[in-house]
DNA sequence: CGCATTACCTAATACGCATTAACGAGCCGG
DNA sequence: CCGGCTCGTTAATGCGTATTAGGTAATGCG
């Protein structure tokens, strides 16, 4: 079975395009320096001592001479085919990375991704959900393009489940930025939403407040799950009762949220409202204006707390009660964890935690 | 010299790293469809009508089916080793793509490239110029990742000219965002910043005004020299005087455009203000508080434009008149350009023209 | 002086995919 | 019924680099 037919046929591409080649190879360093191959690529990865394969140092200088004078420079796709690694790191998420409408975006885990990723030496494939790029065929496959990478991130709130346990069964790393506990096997960091949505409630029932409300909207994404759990938390902690008319889940804010029933959960005693933050913010926008619809002064007569940061177009307003989530450290952390993956690390998931935000719309309630 | 010694030595990396792979290769999917790896290359590749190599419709799909079922990516490396394409953009920008500073971010660029790139097919590679990690080290290899992709784009106001004069002679496929001449054969998207400053000089003309001063930093940069261009076009399109007195050029805006000069100014005839827009938008900020510390009204006594568009944090403020510089369609086409020279294309730089903002800050000059 | 070390290098792979010469099987025409 | 087709598929390469088993002097040791 070994190549006794050698020298028969003759296949593959022109050896040389006519003219001299635009890049010196290691072959051509190596004829220069007068050694191998092997030896030019010793050199110059540095491996040499590390692996206890001395060189010369005659031989060293040699090598490195040629390649300069040769002004050789390494082909990427060749190292990273040879290393069966190609130092890159998908991030996928189910919407375009940069939507022109919507500004809330990705873009703060990025930055931390992006800055993570470089210290640890890779470079980001980006995908999303819309494209169709790549080799592979948009629809059921979608995800399996990120398989082109040495291991990919998920950011989104909906992910195609069965699609992303495929991946983890089959052992490709992934690393899902957000807790998502539903596929099997997978490894996330999340922030850790239950203490500081906790913390929060804590913060208002330290103020006096007895009768605390949460807007939610009607969805089951662990992120608003875990928000309400805190809210919750807080409340039992407090000595309060954690009922299920504590919380309102509201498929539409903006139609369920009225000054009208405002005023009538006001007048029923609630002294402070709590949203949770999503991809639109809707729940803080129908609660901020329905407040402010039926005259209610904030925080003179309600305390208004967000659980998470409010949309940028609302940065104007008066900074809210409420937590920062440190996206960046969780971008970051989500790379350092995806790394390890890659590296044959084990599946540890992660929760990082959010600071409290004492903000300007909360108060001691109104004392009638 | 033929491979009389073959099955003697058997180096190489242990063939199967104990479970089962996380990549599927083609030699997989071949086993599976019953066929050759090279049938599979072939079915996949598209390649094989085309080379007049036949394939049979049964063969075709099983290939397919197997490809699908495994979940088979093609290893962009590989792809690329063996002088094929590998669907991958690379965009390399020479700082953070994602800075904490928001300021300066690439982001809108990023809307445009990532839209269409997904468009044409492809994939987006970030290489983050500040990493130090990956194949080539930081420094003298640092811009040699992008081999890698099938092209890439460069991003920024300051590049190492020569490793990047490197990859065009290479033939390596690369666009500019941005004007940048100084490299030889390098091809880029611009902004036609003459036309449009041109165009907000005309405007202000036809309200009337016979005086229009332009205050510019002092920056030989092709975006300012272009504006300043155009705003000399616009005078003397216009029949006004096109002298070195209608511009004040400024090292530092803040200290140079003042209360008093402004007030001076207009005592003189000047009736109209154009500011050119920089990364810090120092001149515009200048003149903006100038004008309003002279205790002038604007648009009523001063107009005011901005060669470009205002930073963020001053949004709120009135919309000035002058232009937007459509970053994204920019972005769009420089991966139209790029996609077209790594087809082959020529090297066609272009020019995108920029879009004329009314604004608020503008209208007819006072006639005392 | 003979054998074990040490110090350096080279030969021979493999990595995953694309390409192409060659081969086997049907199908005609003579 | 056999040479010459066409059609469909495979075997055997090459791309440029990383890796590792071996080989060969030079040196150490008893």
């Amino acid at each position: 079975m070994t190549k006794e037919a050698a020298g028969r046929a003759r296949p593959g591409r022109t050896p040389v395009p006519a003219g001299r080649r635009a890049r010196p190879r290691q072959a051509e360093v190596a004829r220069l320096a007068g050694v191998s191959q092997a030896t030019v690529s010793l050199v110059l990865s540095g491996r040499a001592t590390a692996t206890g394969r001395p060189i010369s140092e005659e031989t060293r200088k040699k090598v490195l001479d040629a390649a300069h004078s040769l002004g050789y420079v390494p082909d990427p796709a060749a190292s990273r085919l040879a290393a069966a690694r190609n130092n890159l790191l998908g991030v996928y998420s189910f919407t375009a990375t940069f939507p022109t409408d919507v500004r809330h975006s990705y873009y703060p885990f990025l930055v931390g991704v992006e800055q993570e990723a470089a210290a640890q030496g890779y470079d980001i494939v980006l995908f999303t959900g819309s494209s169709s790029g790549g080799a592979g065929a948009a629809g059921a496959g979608a995800l399996n393009r990120v398989r082109l990478a040495d291991g990919c991130l998920f950011l989104g709130r909906h992910v195609p489940v069965d699609e992303l346990h495929r991946l983890v069964a089959d052992g490709f790393p992934v690393v899902h930025v957000g807790r998502r506990d539903e596929v099997e096997g997978l490894a996330w960091v999340g922030a850790d939403y239950v203490s500081a949505g906790r913390e929060v409630v804590t913060a208002l029932t330290g103020l006096g407040h007895r009768r605390i409300l949460l807007v939610r909207e009607d969805d089951d994404a662990p992120a608003s799950t875990d928000r309400e759990r805190g809210f919750l938390d807080g409340l039992t902690a407090s000595g309060l009762p954690a009922g299920p008319n504590a919380v309102v889940r509201c498929g539409d804010p903006r139609r369920e949220v009225t000054a009208d029933r405002v005023r009538a959960w006001f007048a029923d005693g609630v002294t402070a409202f709590v949203a949770e933050e999503t991809d639109t913010g809707a729940a803080w926008r129908a609660l901020r204006s329905a407040v402010a619809e039926a005259g209610l002064s904030c925080p003179g007569q309600v305390s208004l707390a967000l659980l998470g940061s409010p949309p940028p177009d609302l940065a104007d307003g008066p900074v809210p009660m409420g937590f920062d989530i440190p996206r960046p450290a969780l971008g970051a952390e989500a790379v350092r964890l995806l790394a390890s993956r890659i590296g044959g690390g084990a599946v540890g998931s992660t929760l990082v935690a959010c600071t409290f935000r004492p903000g300007a719309t909360a108060g001691a309630p109104a004392t009638p």
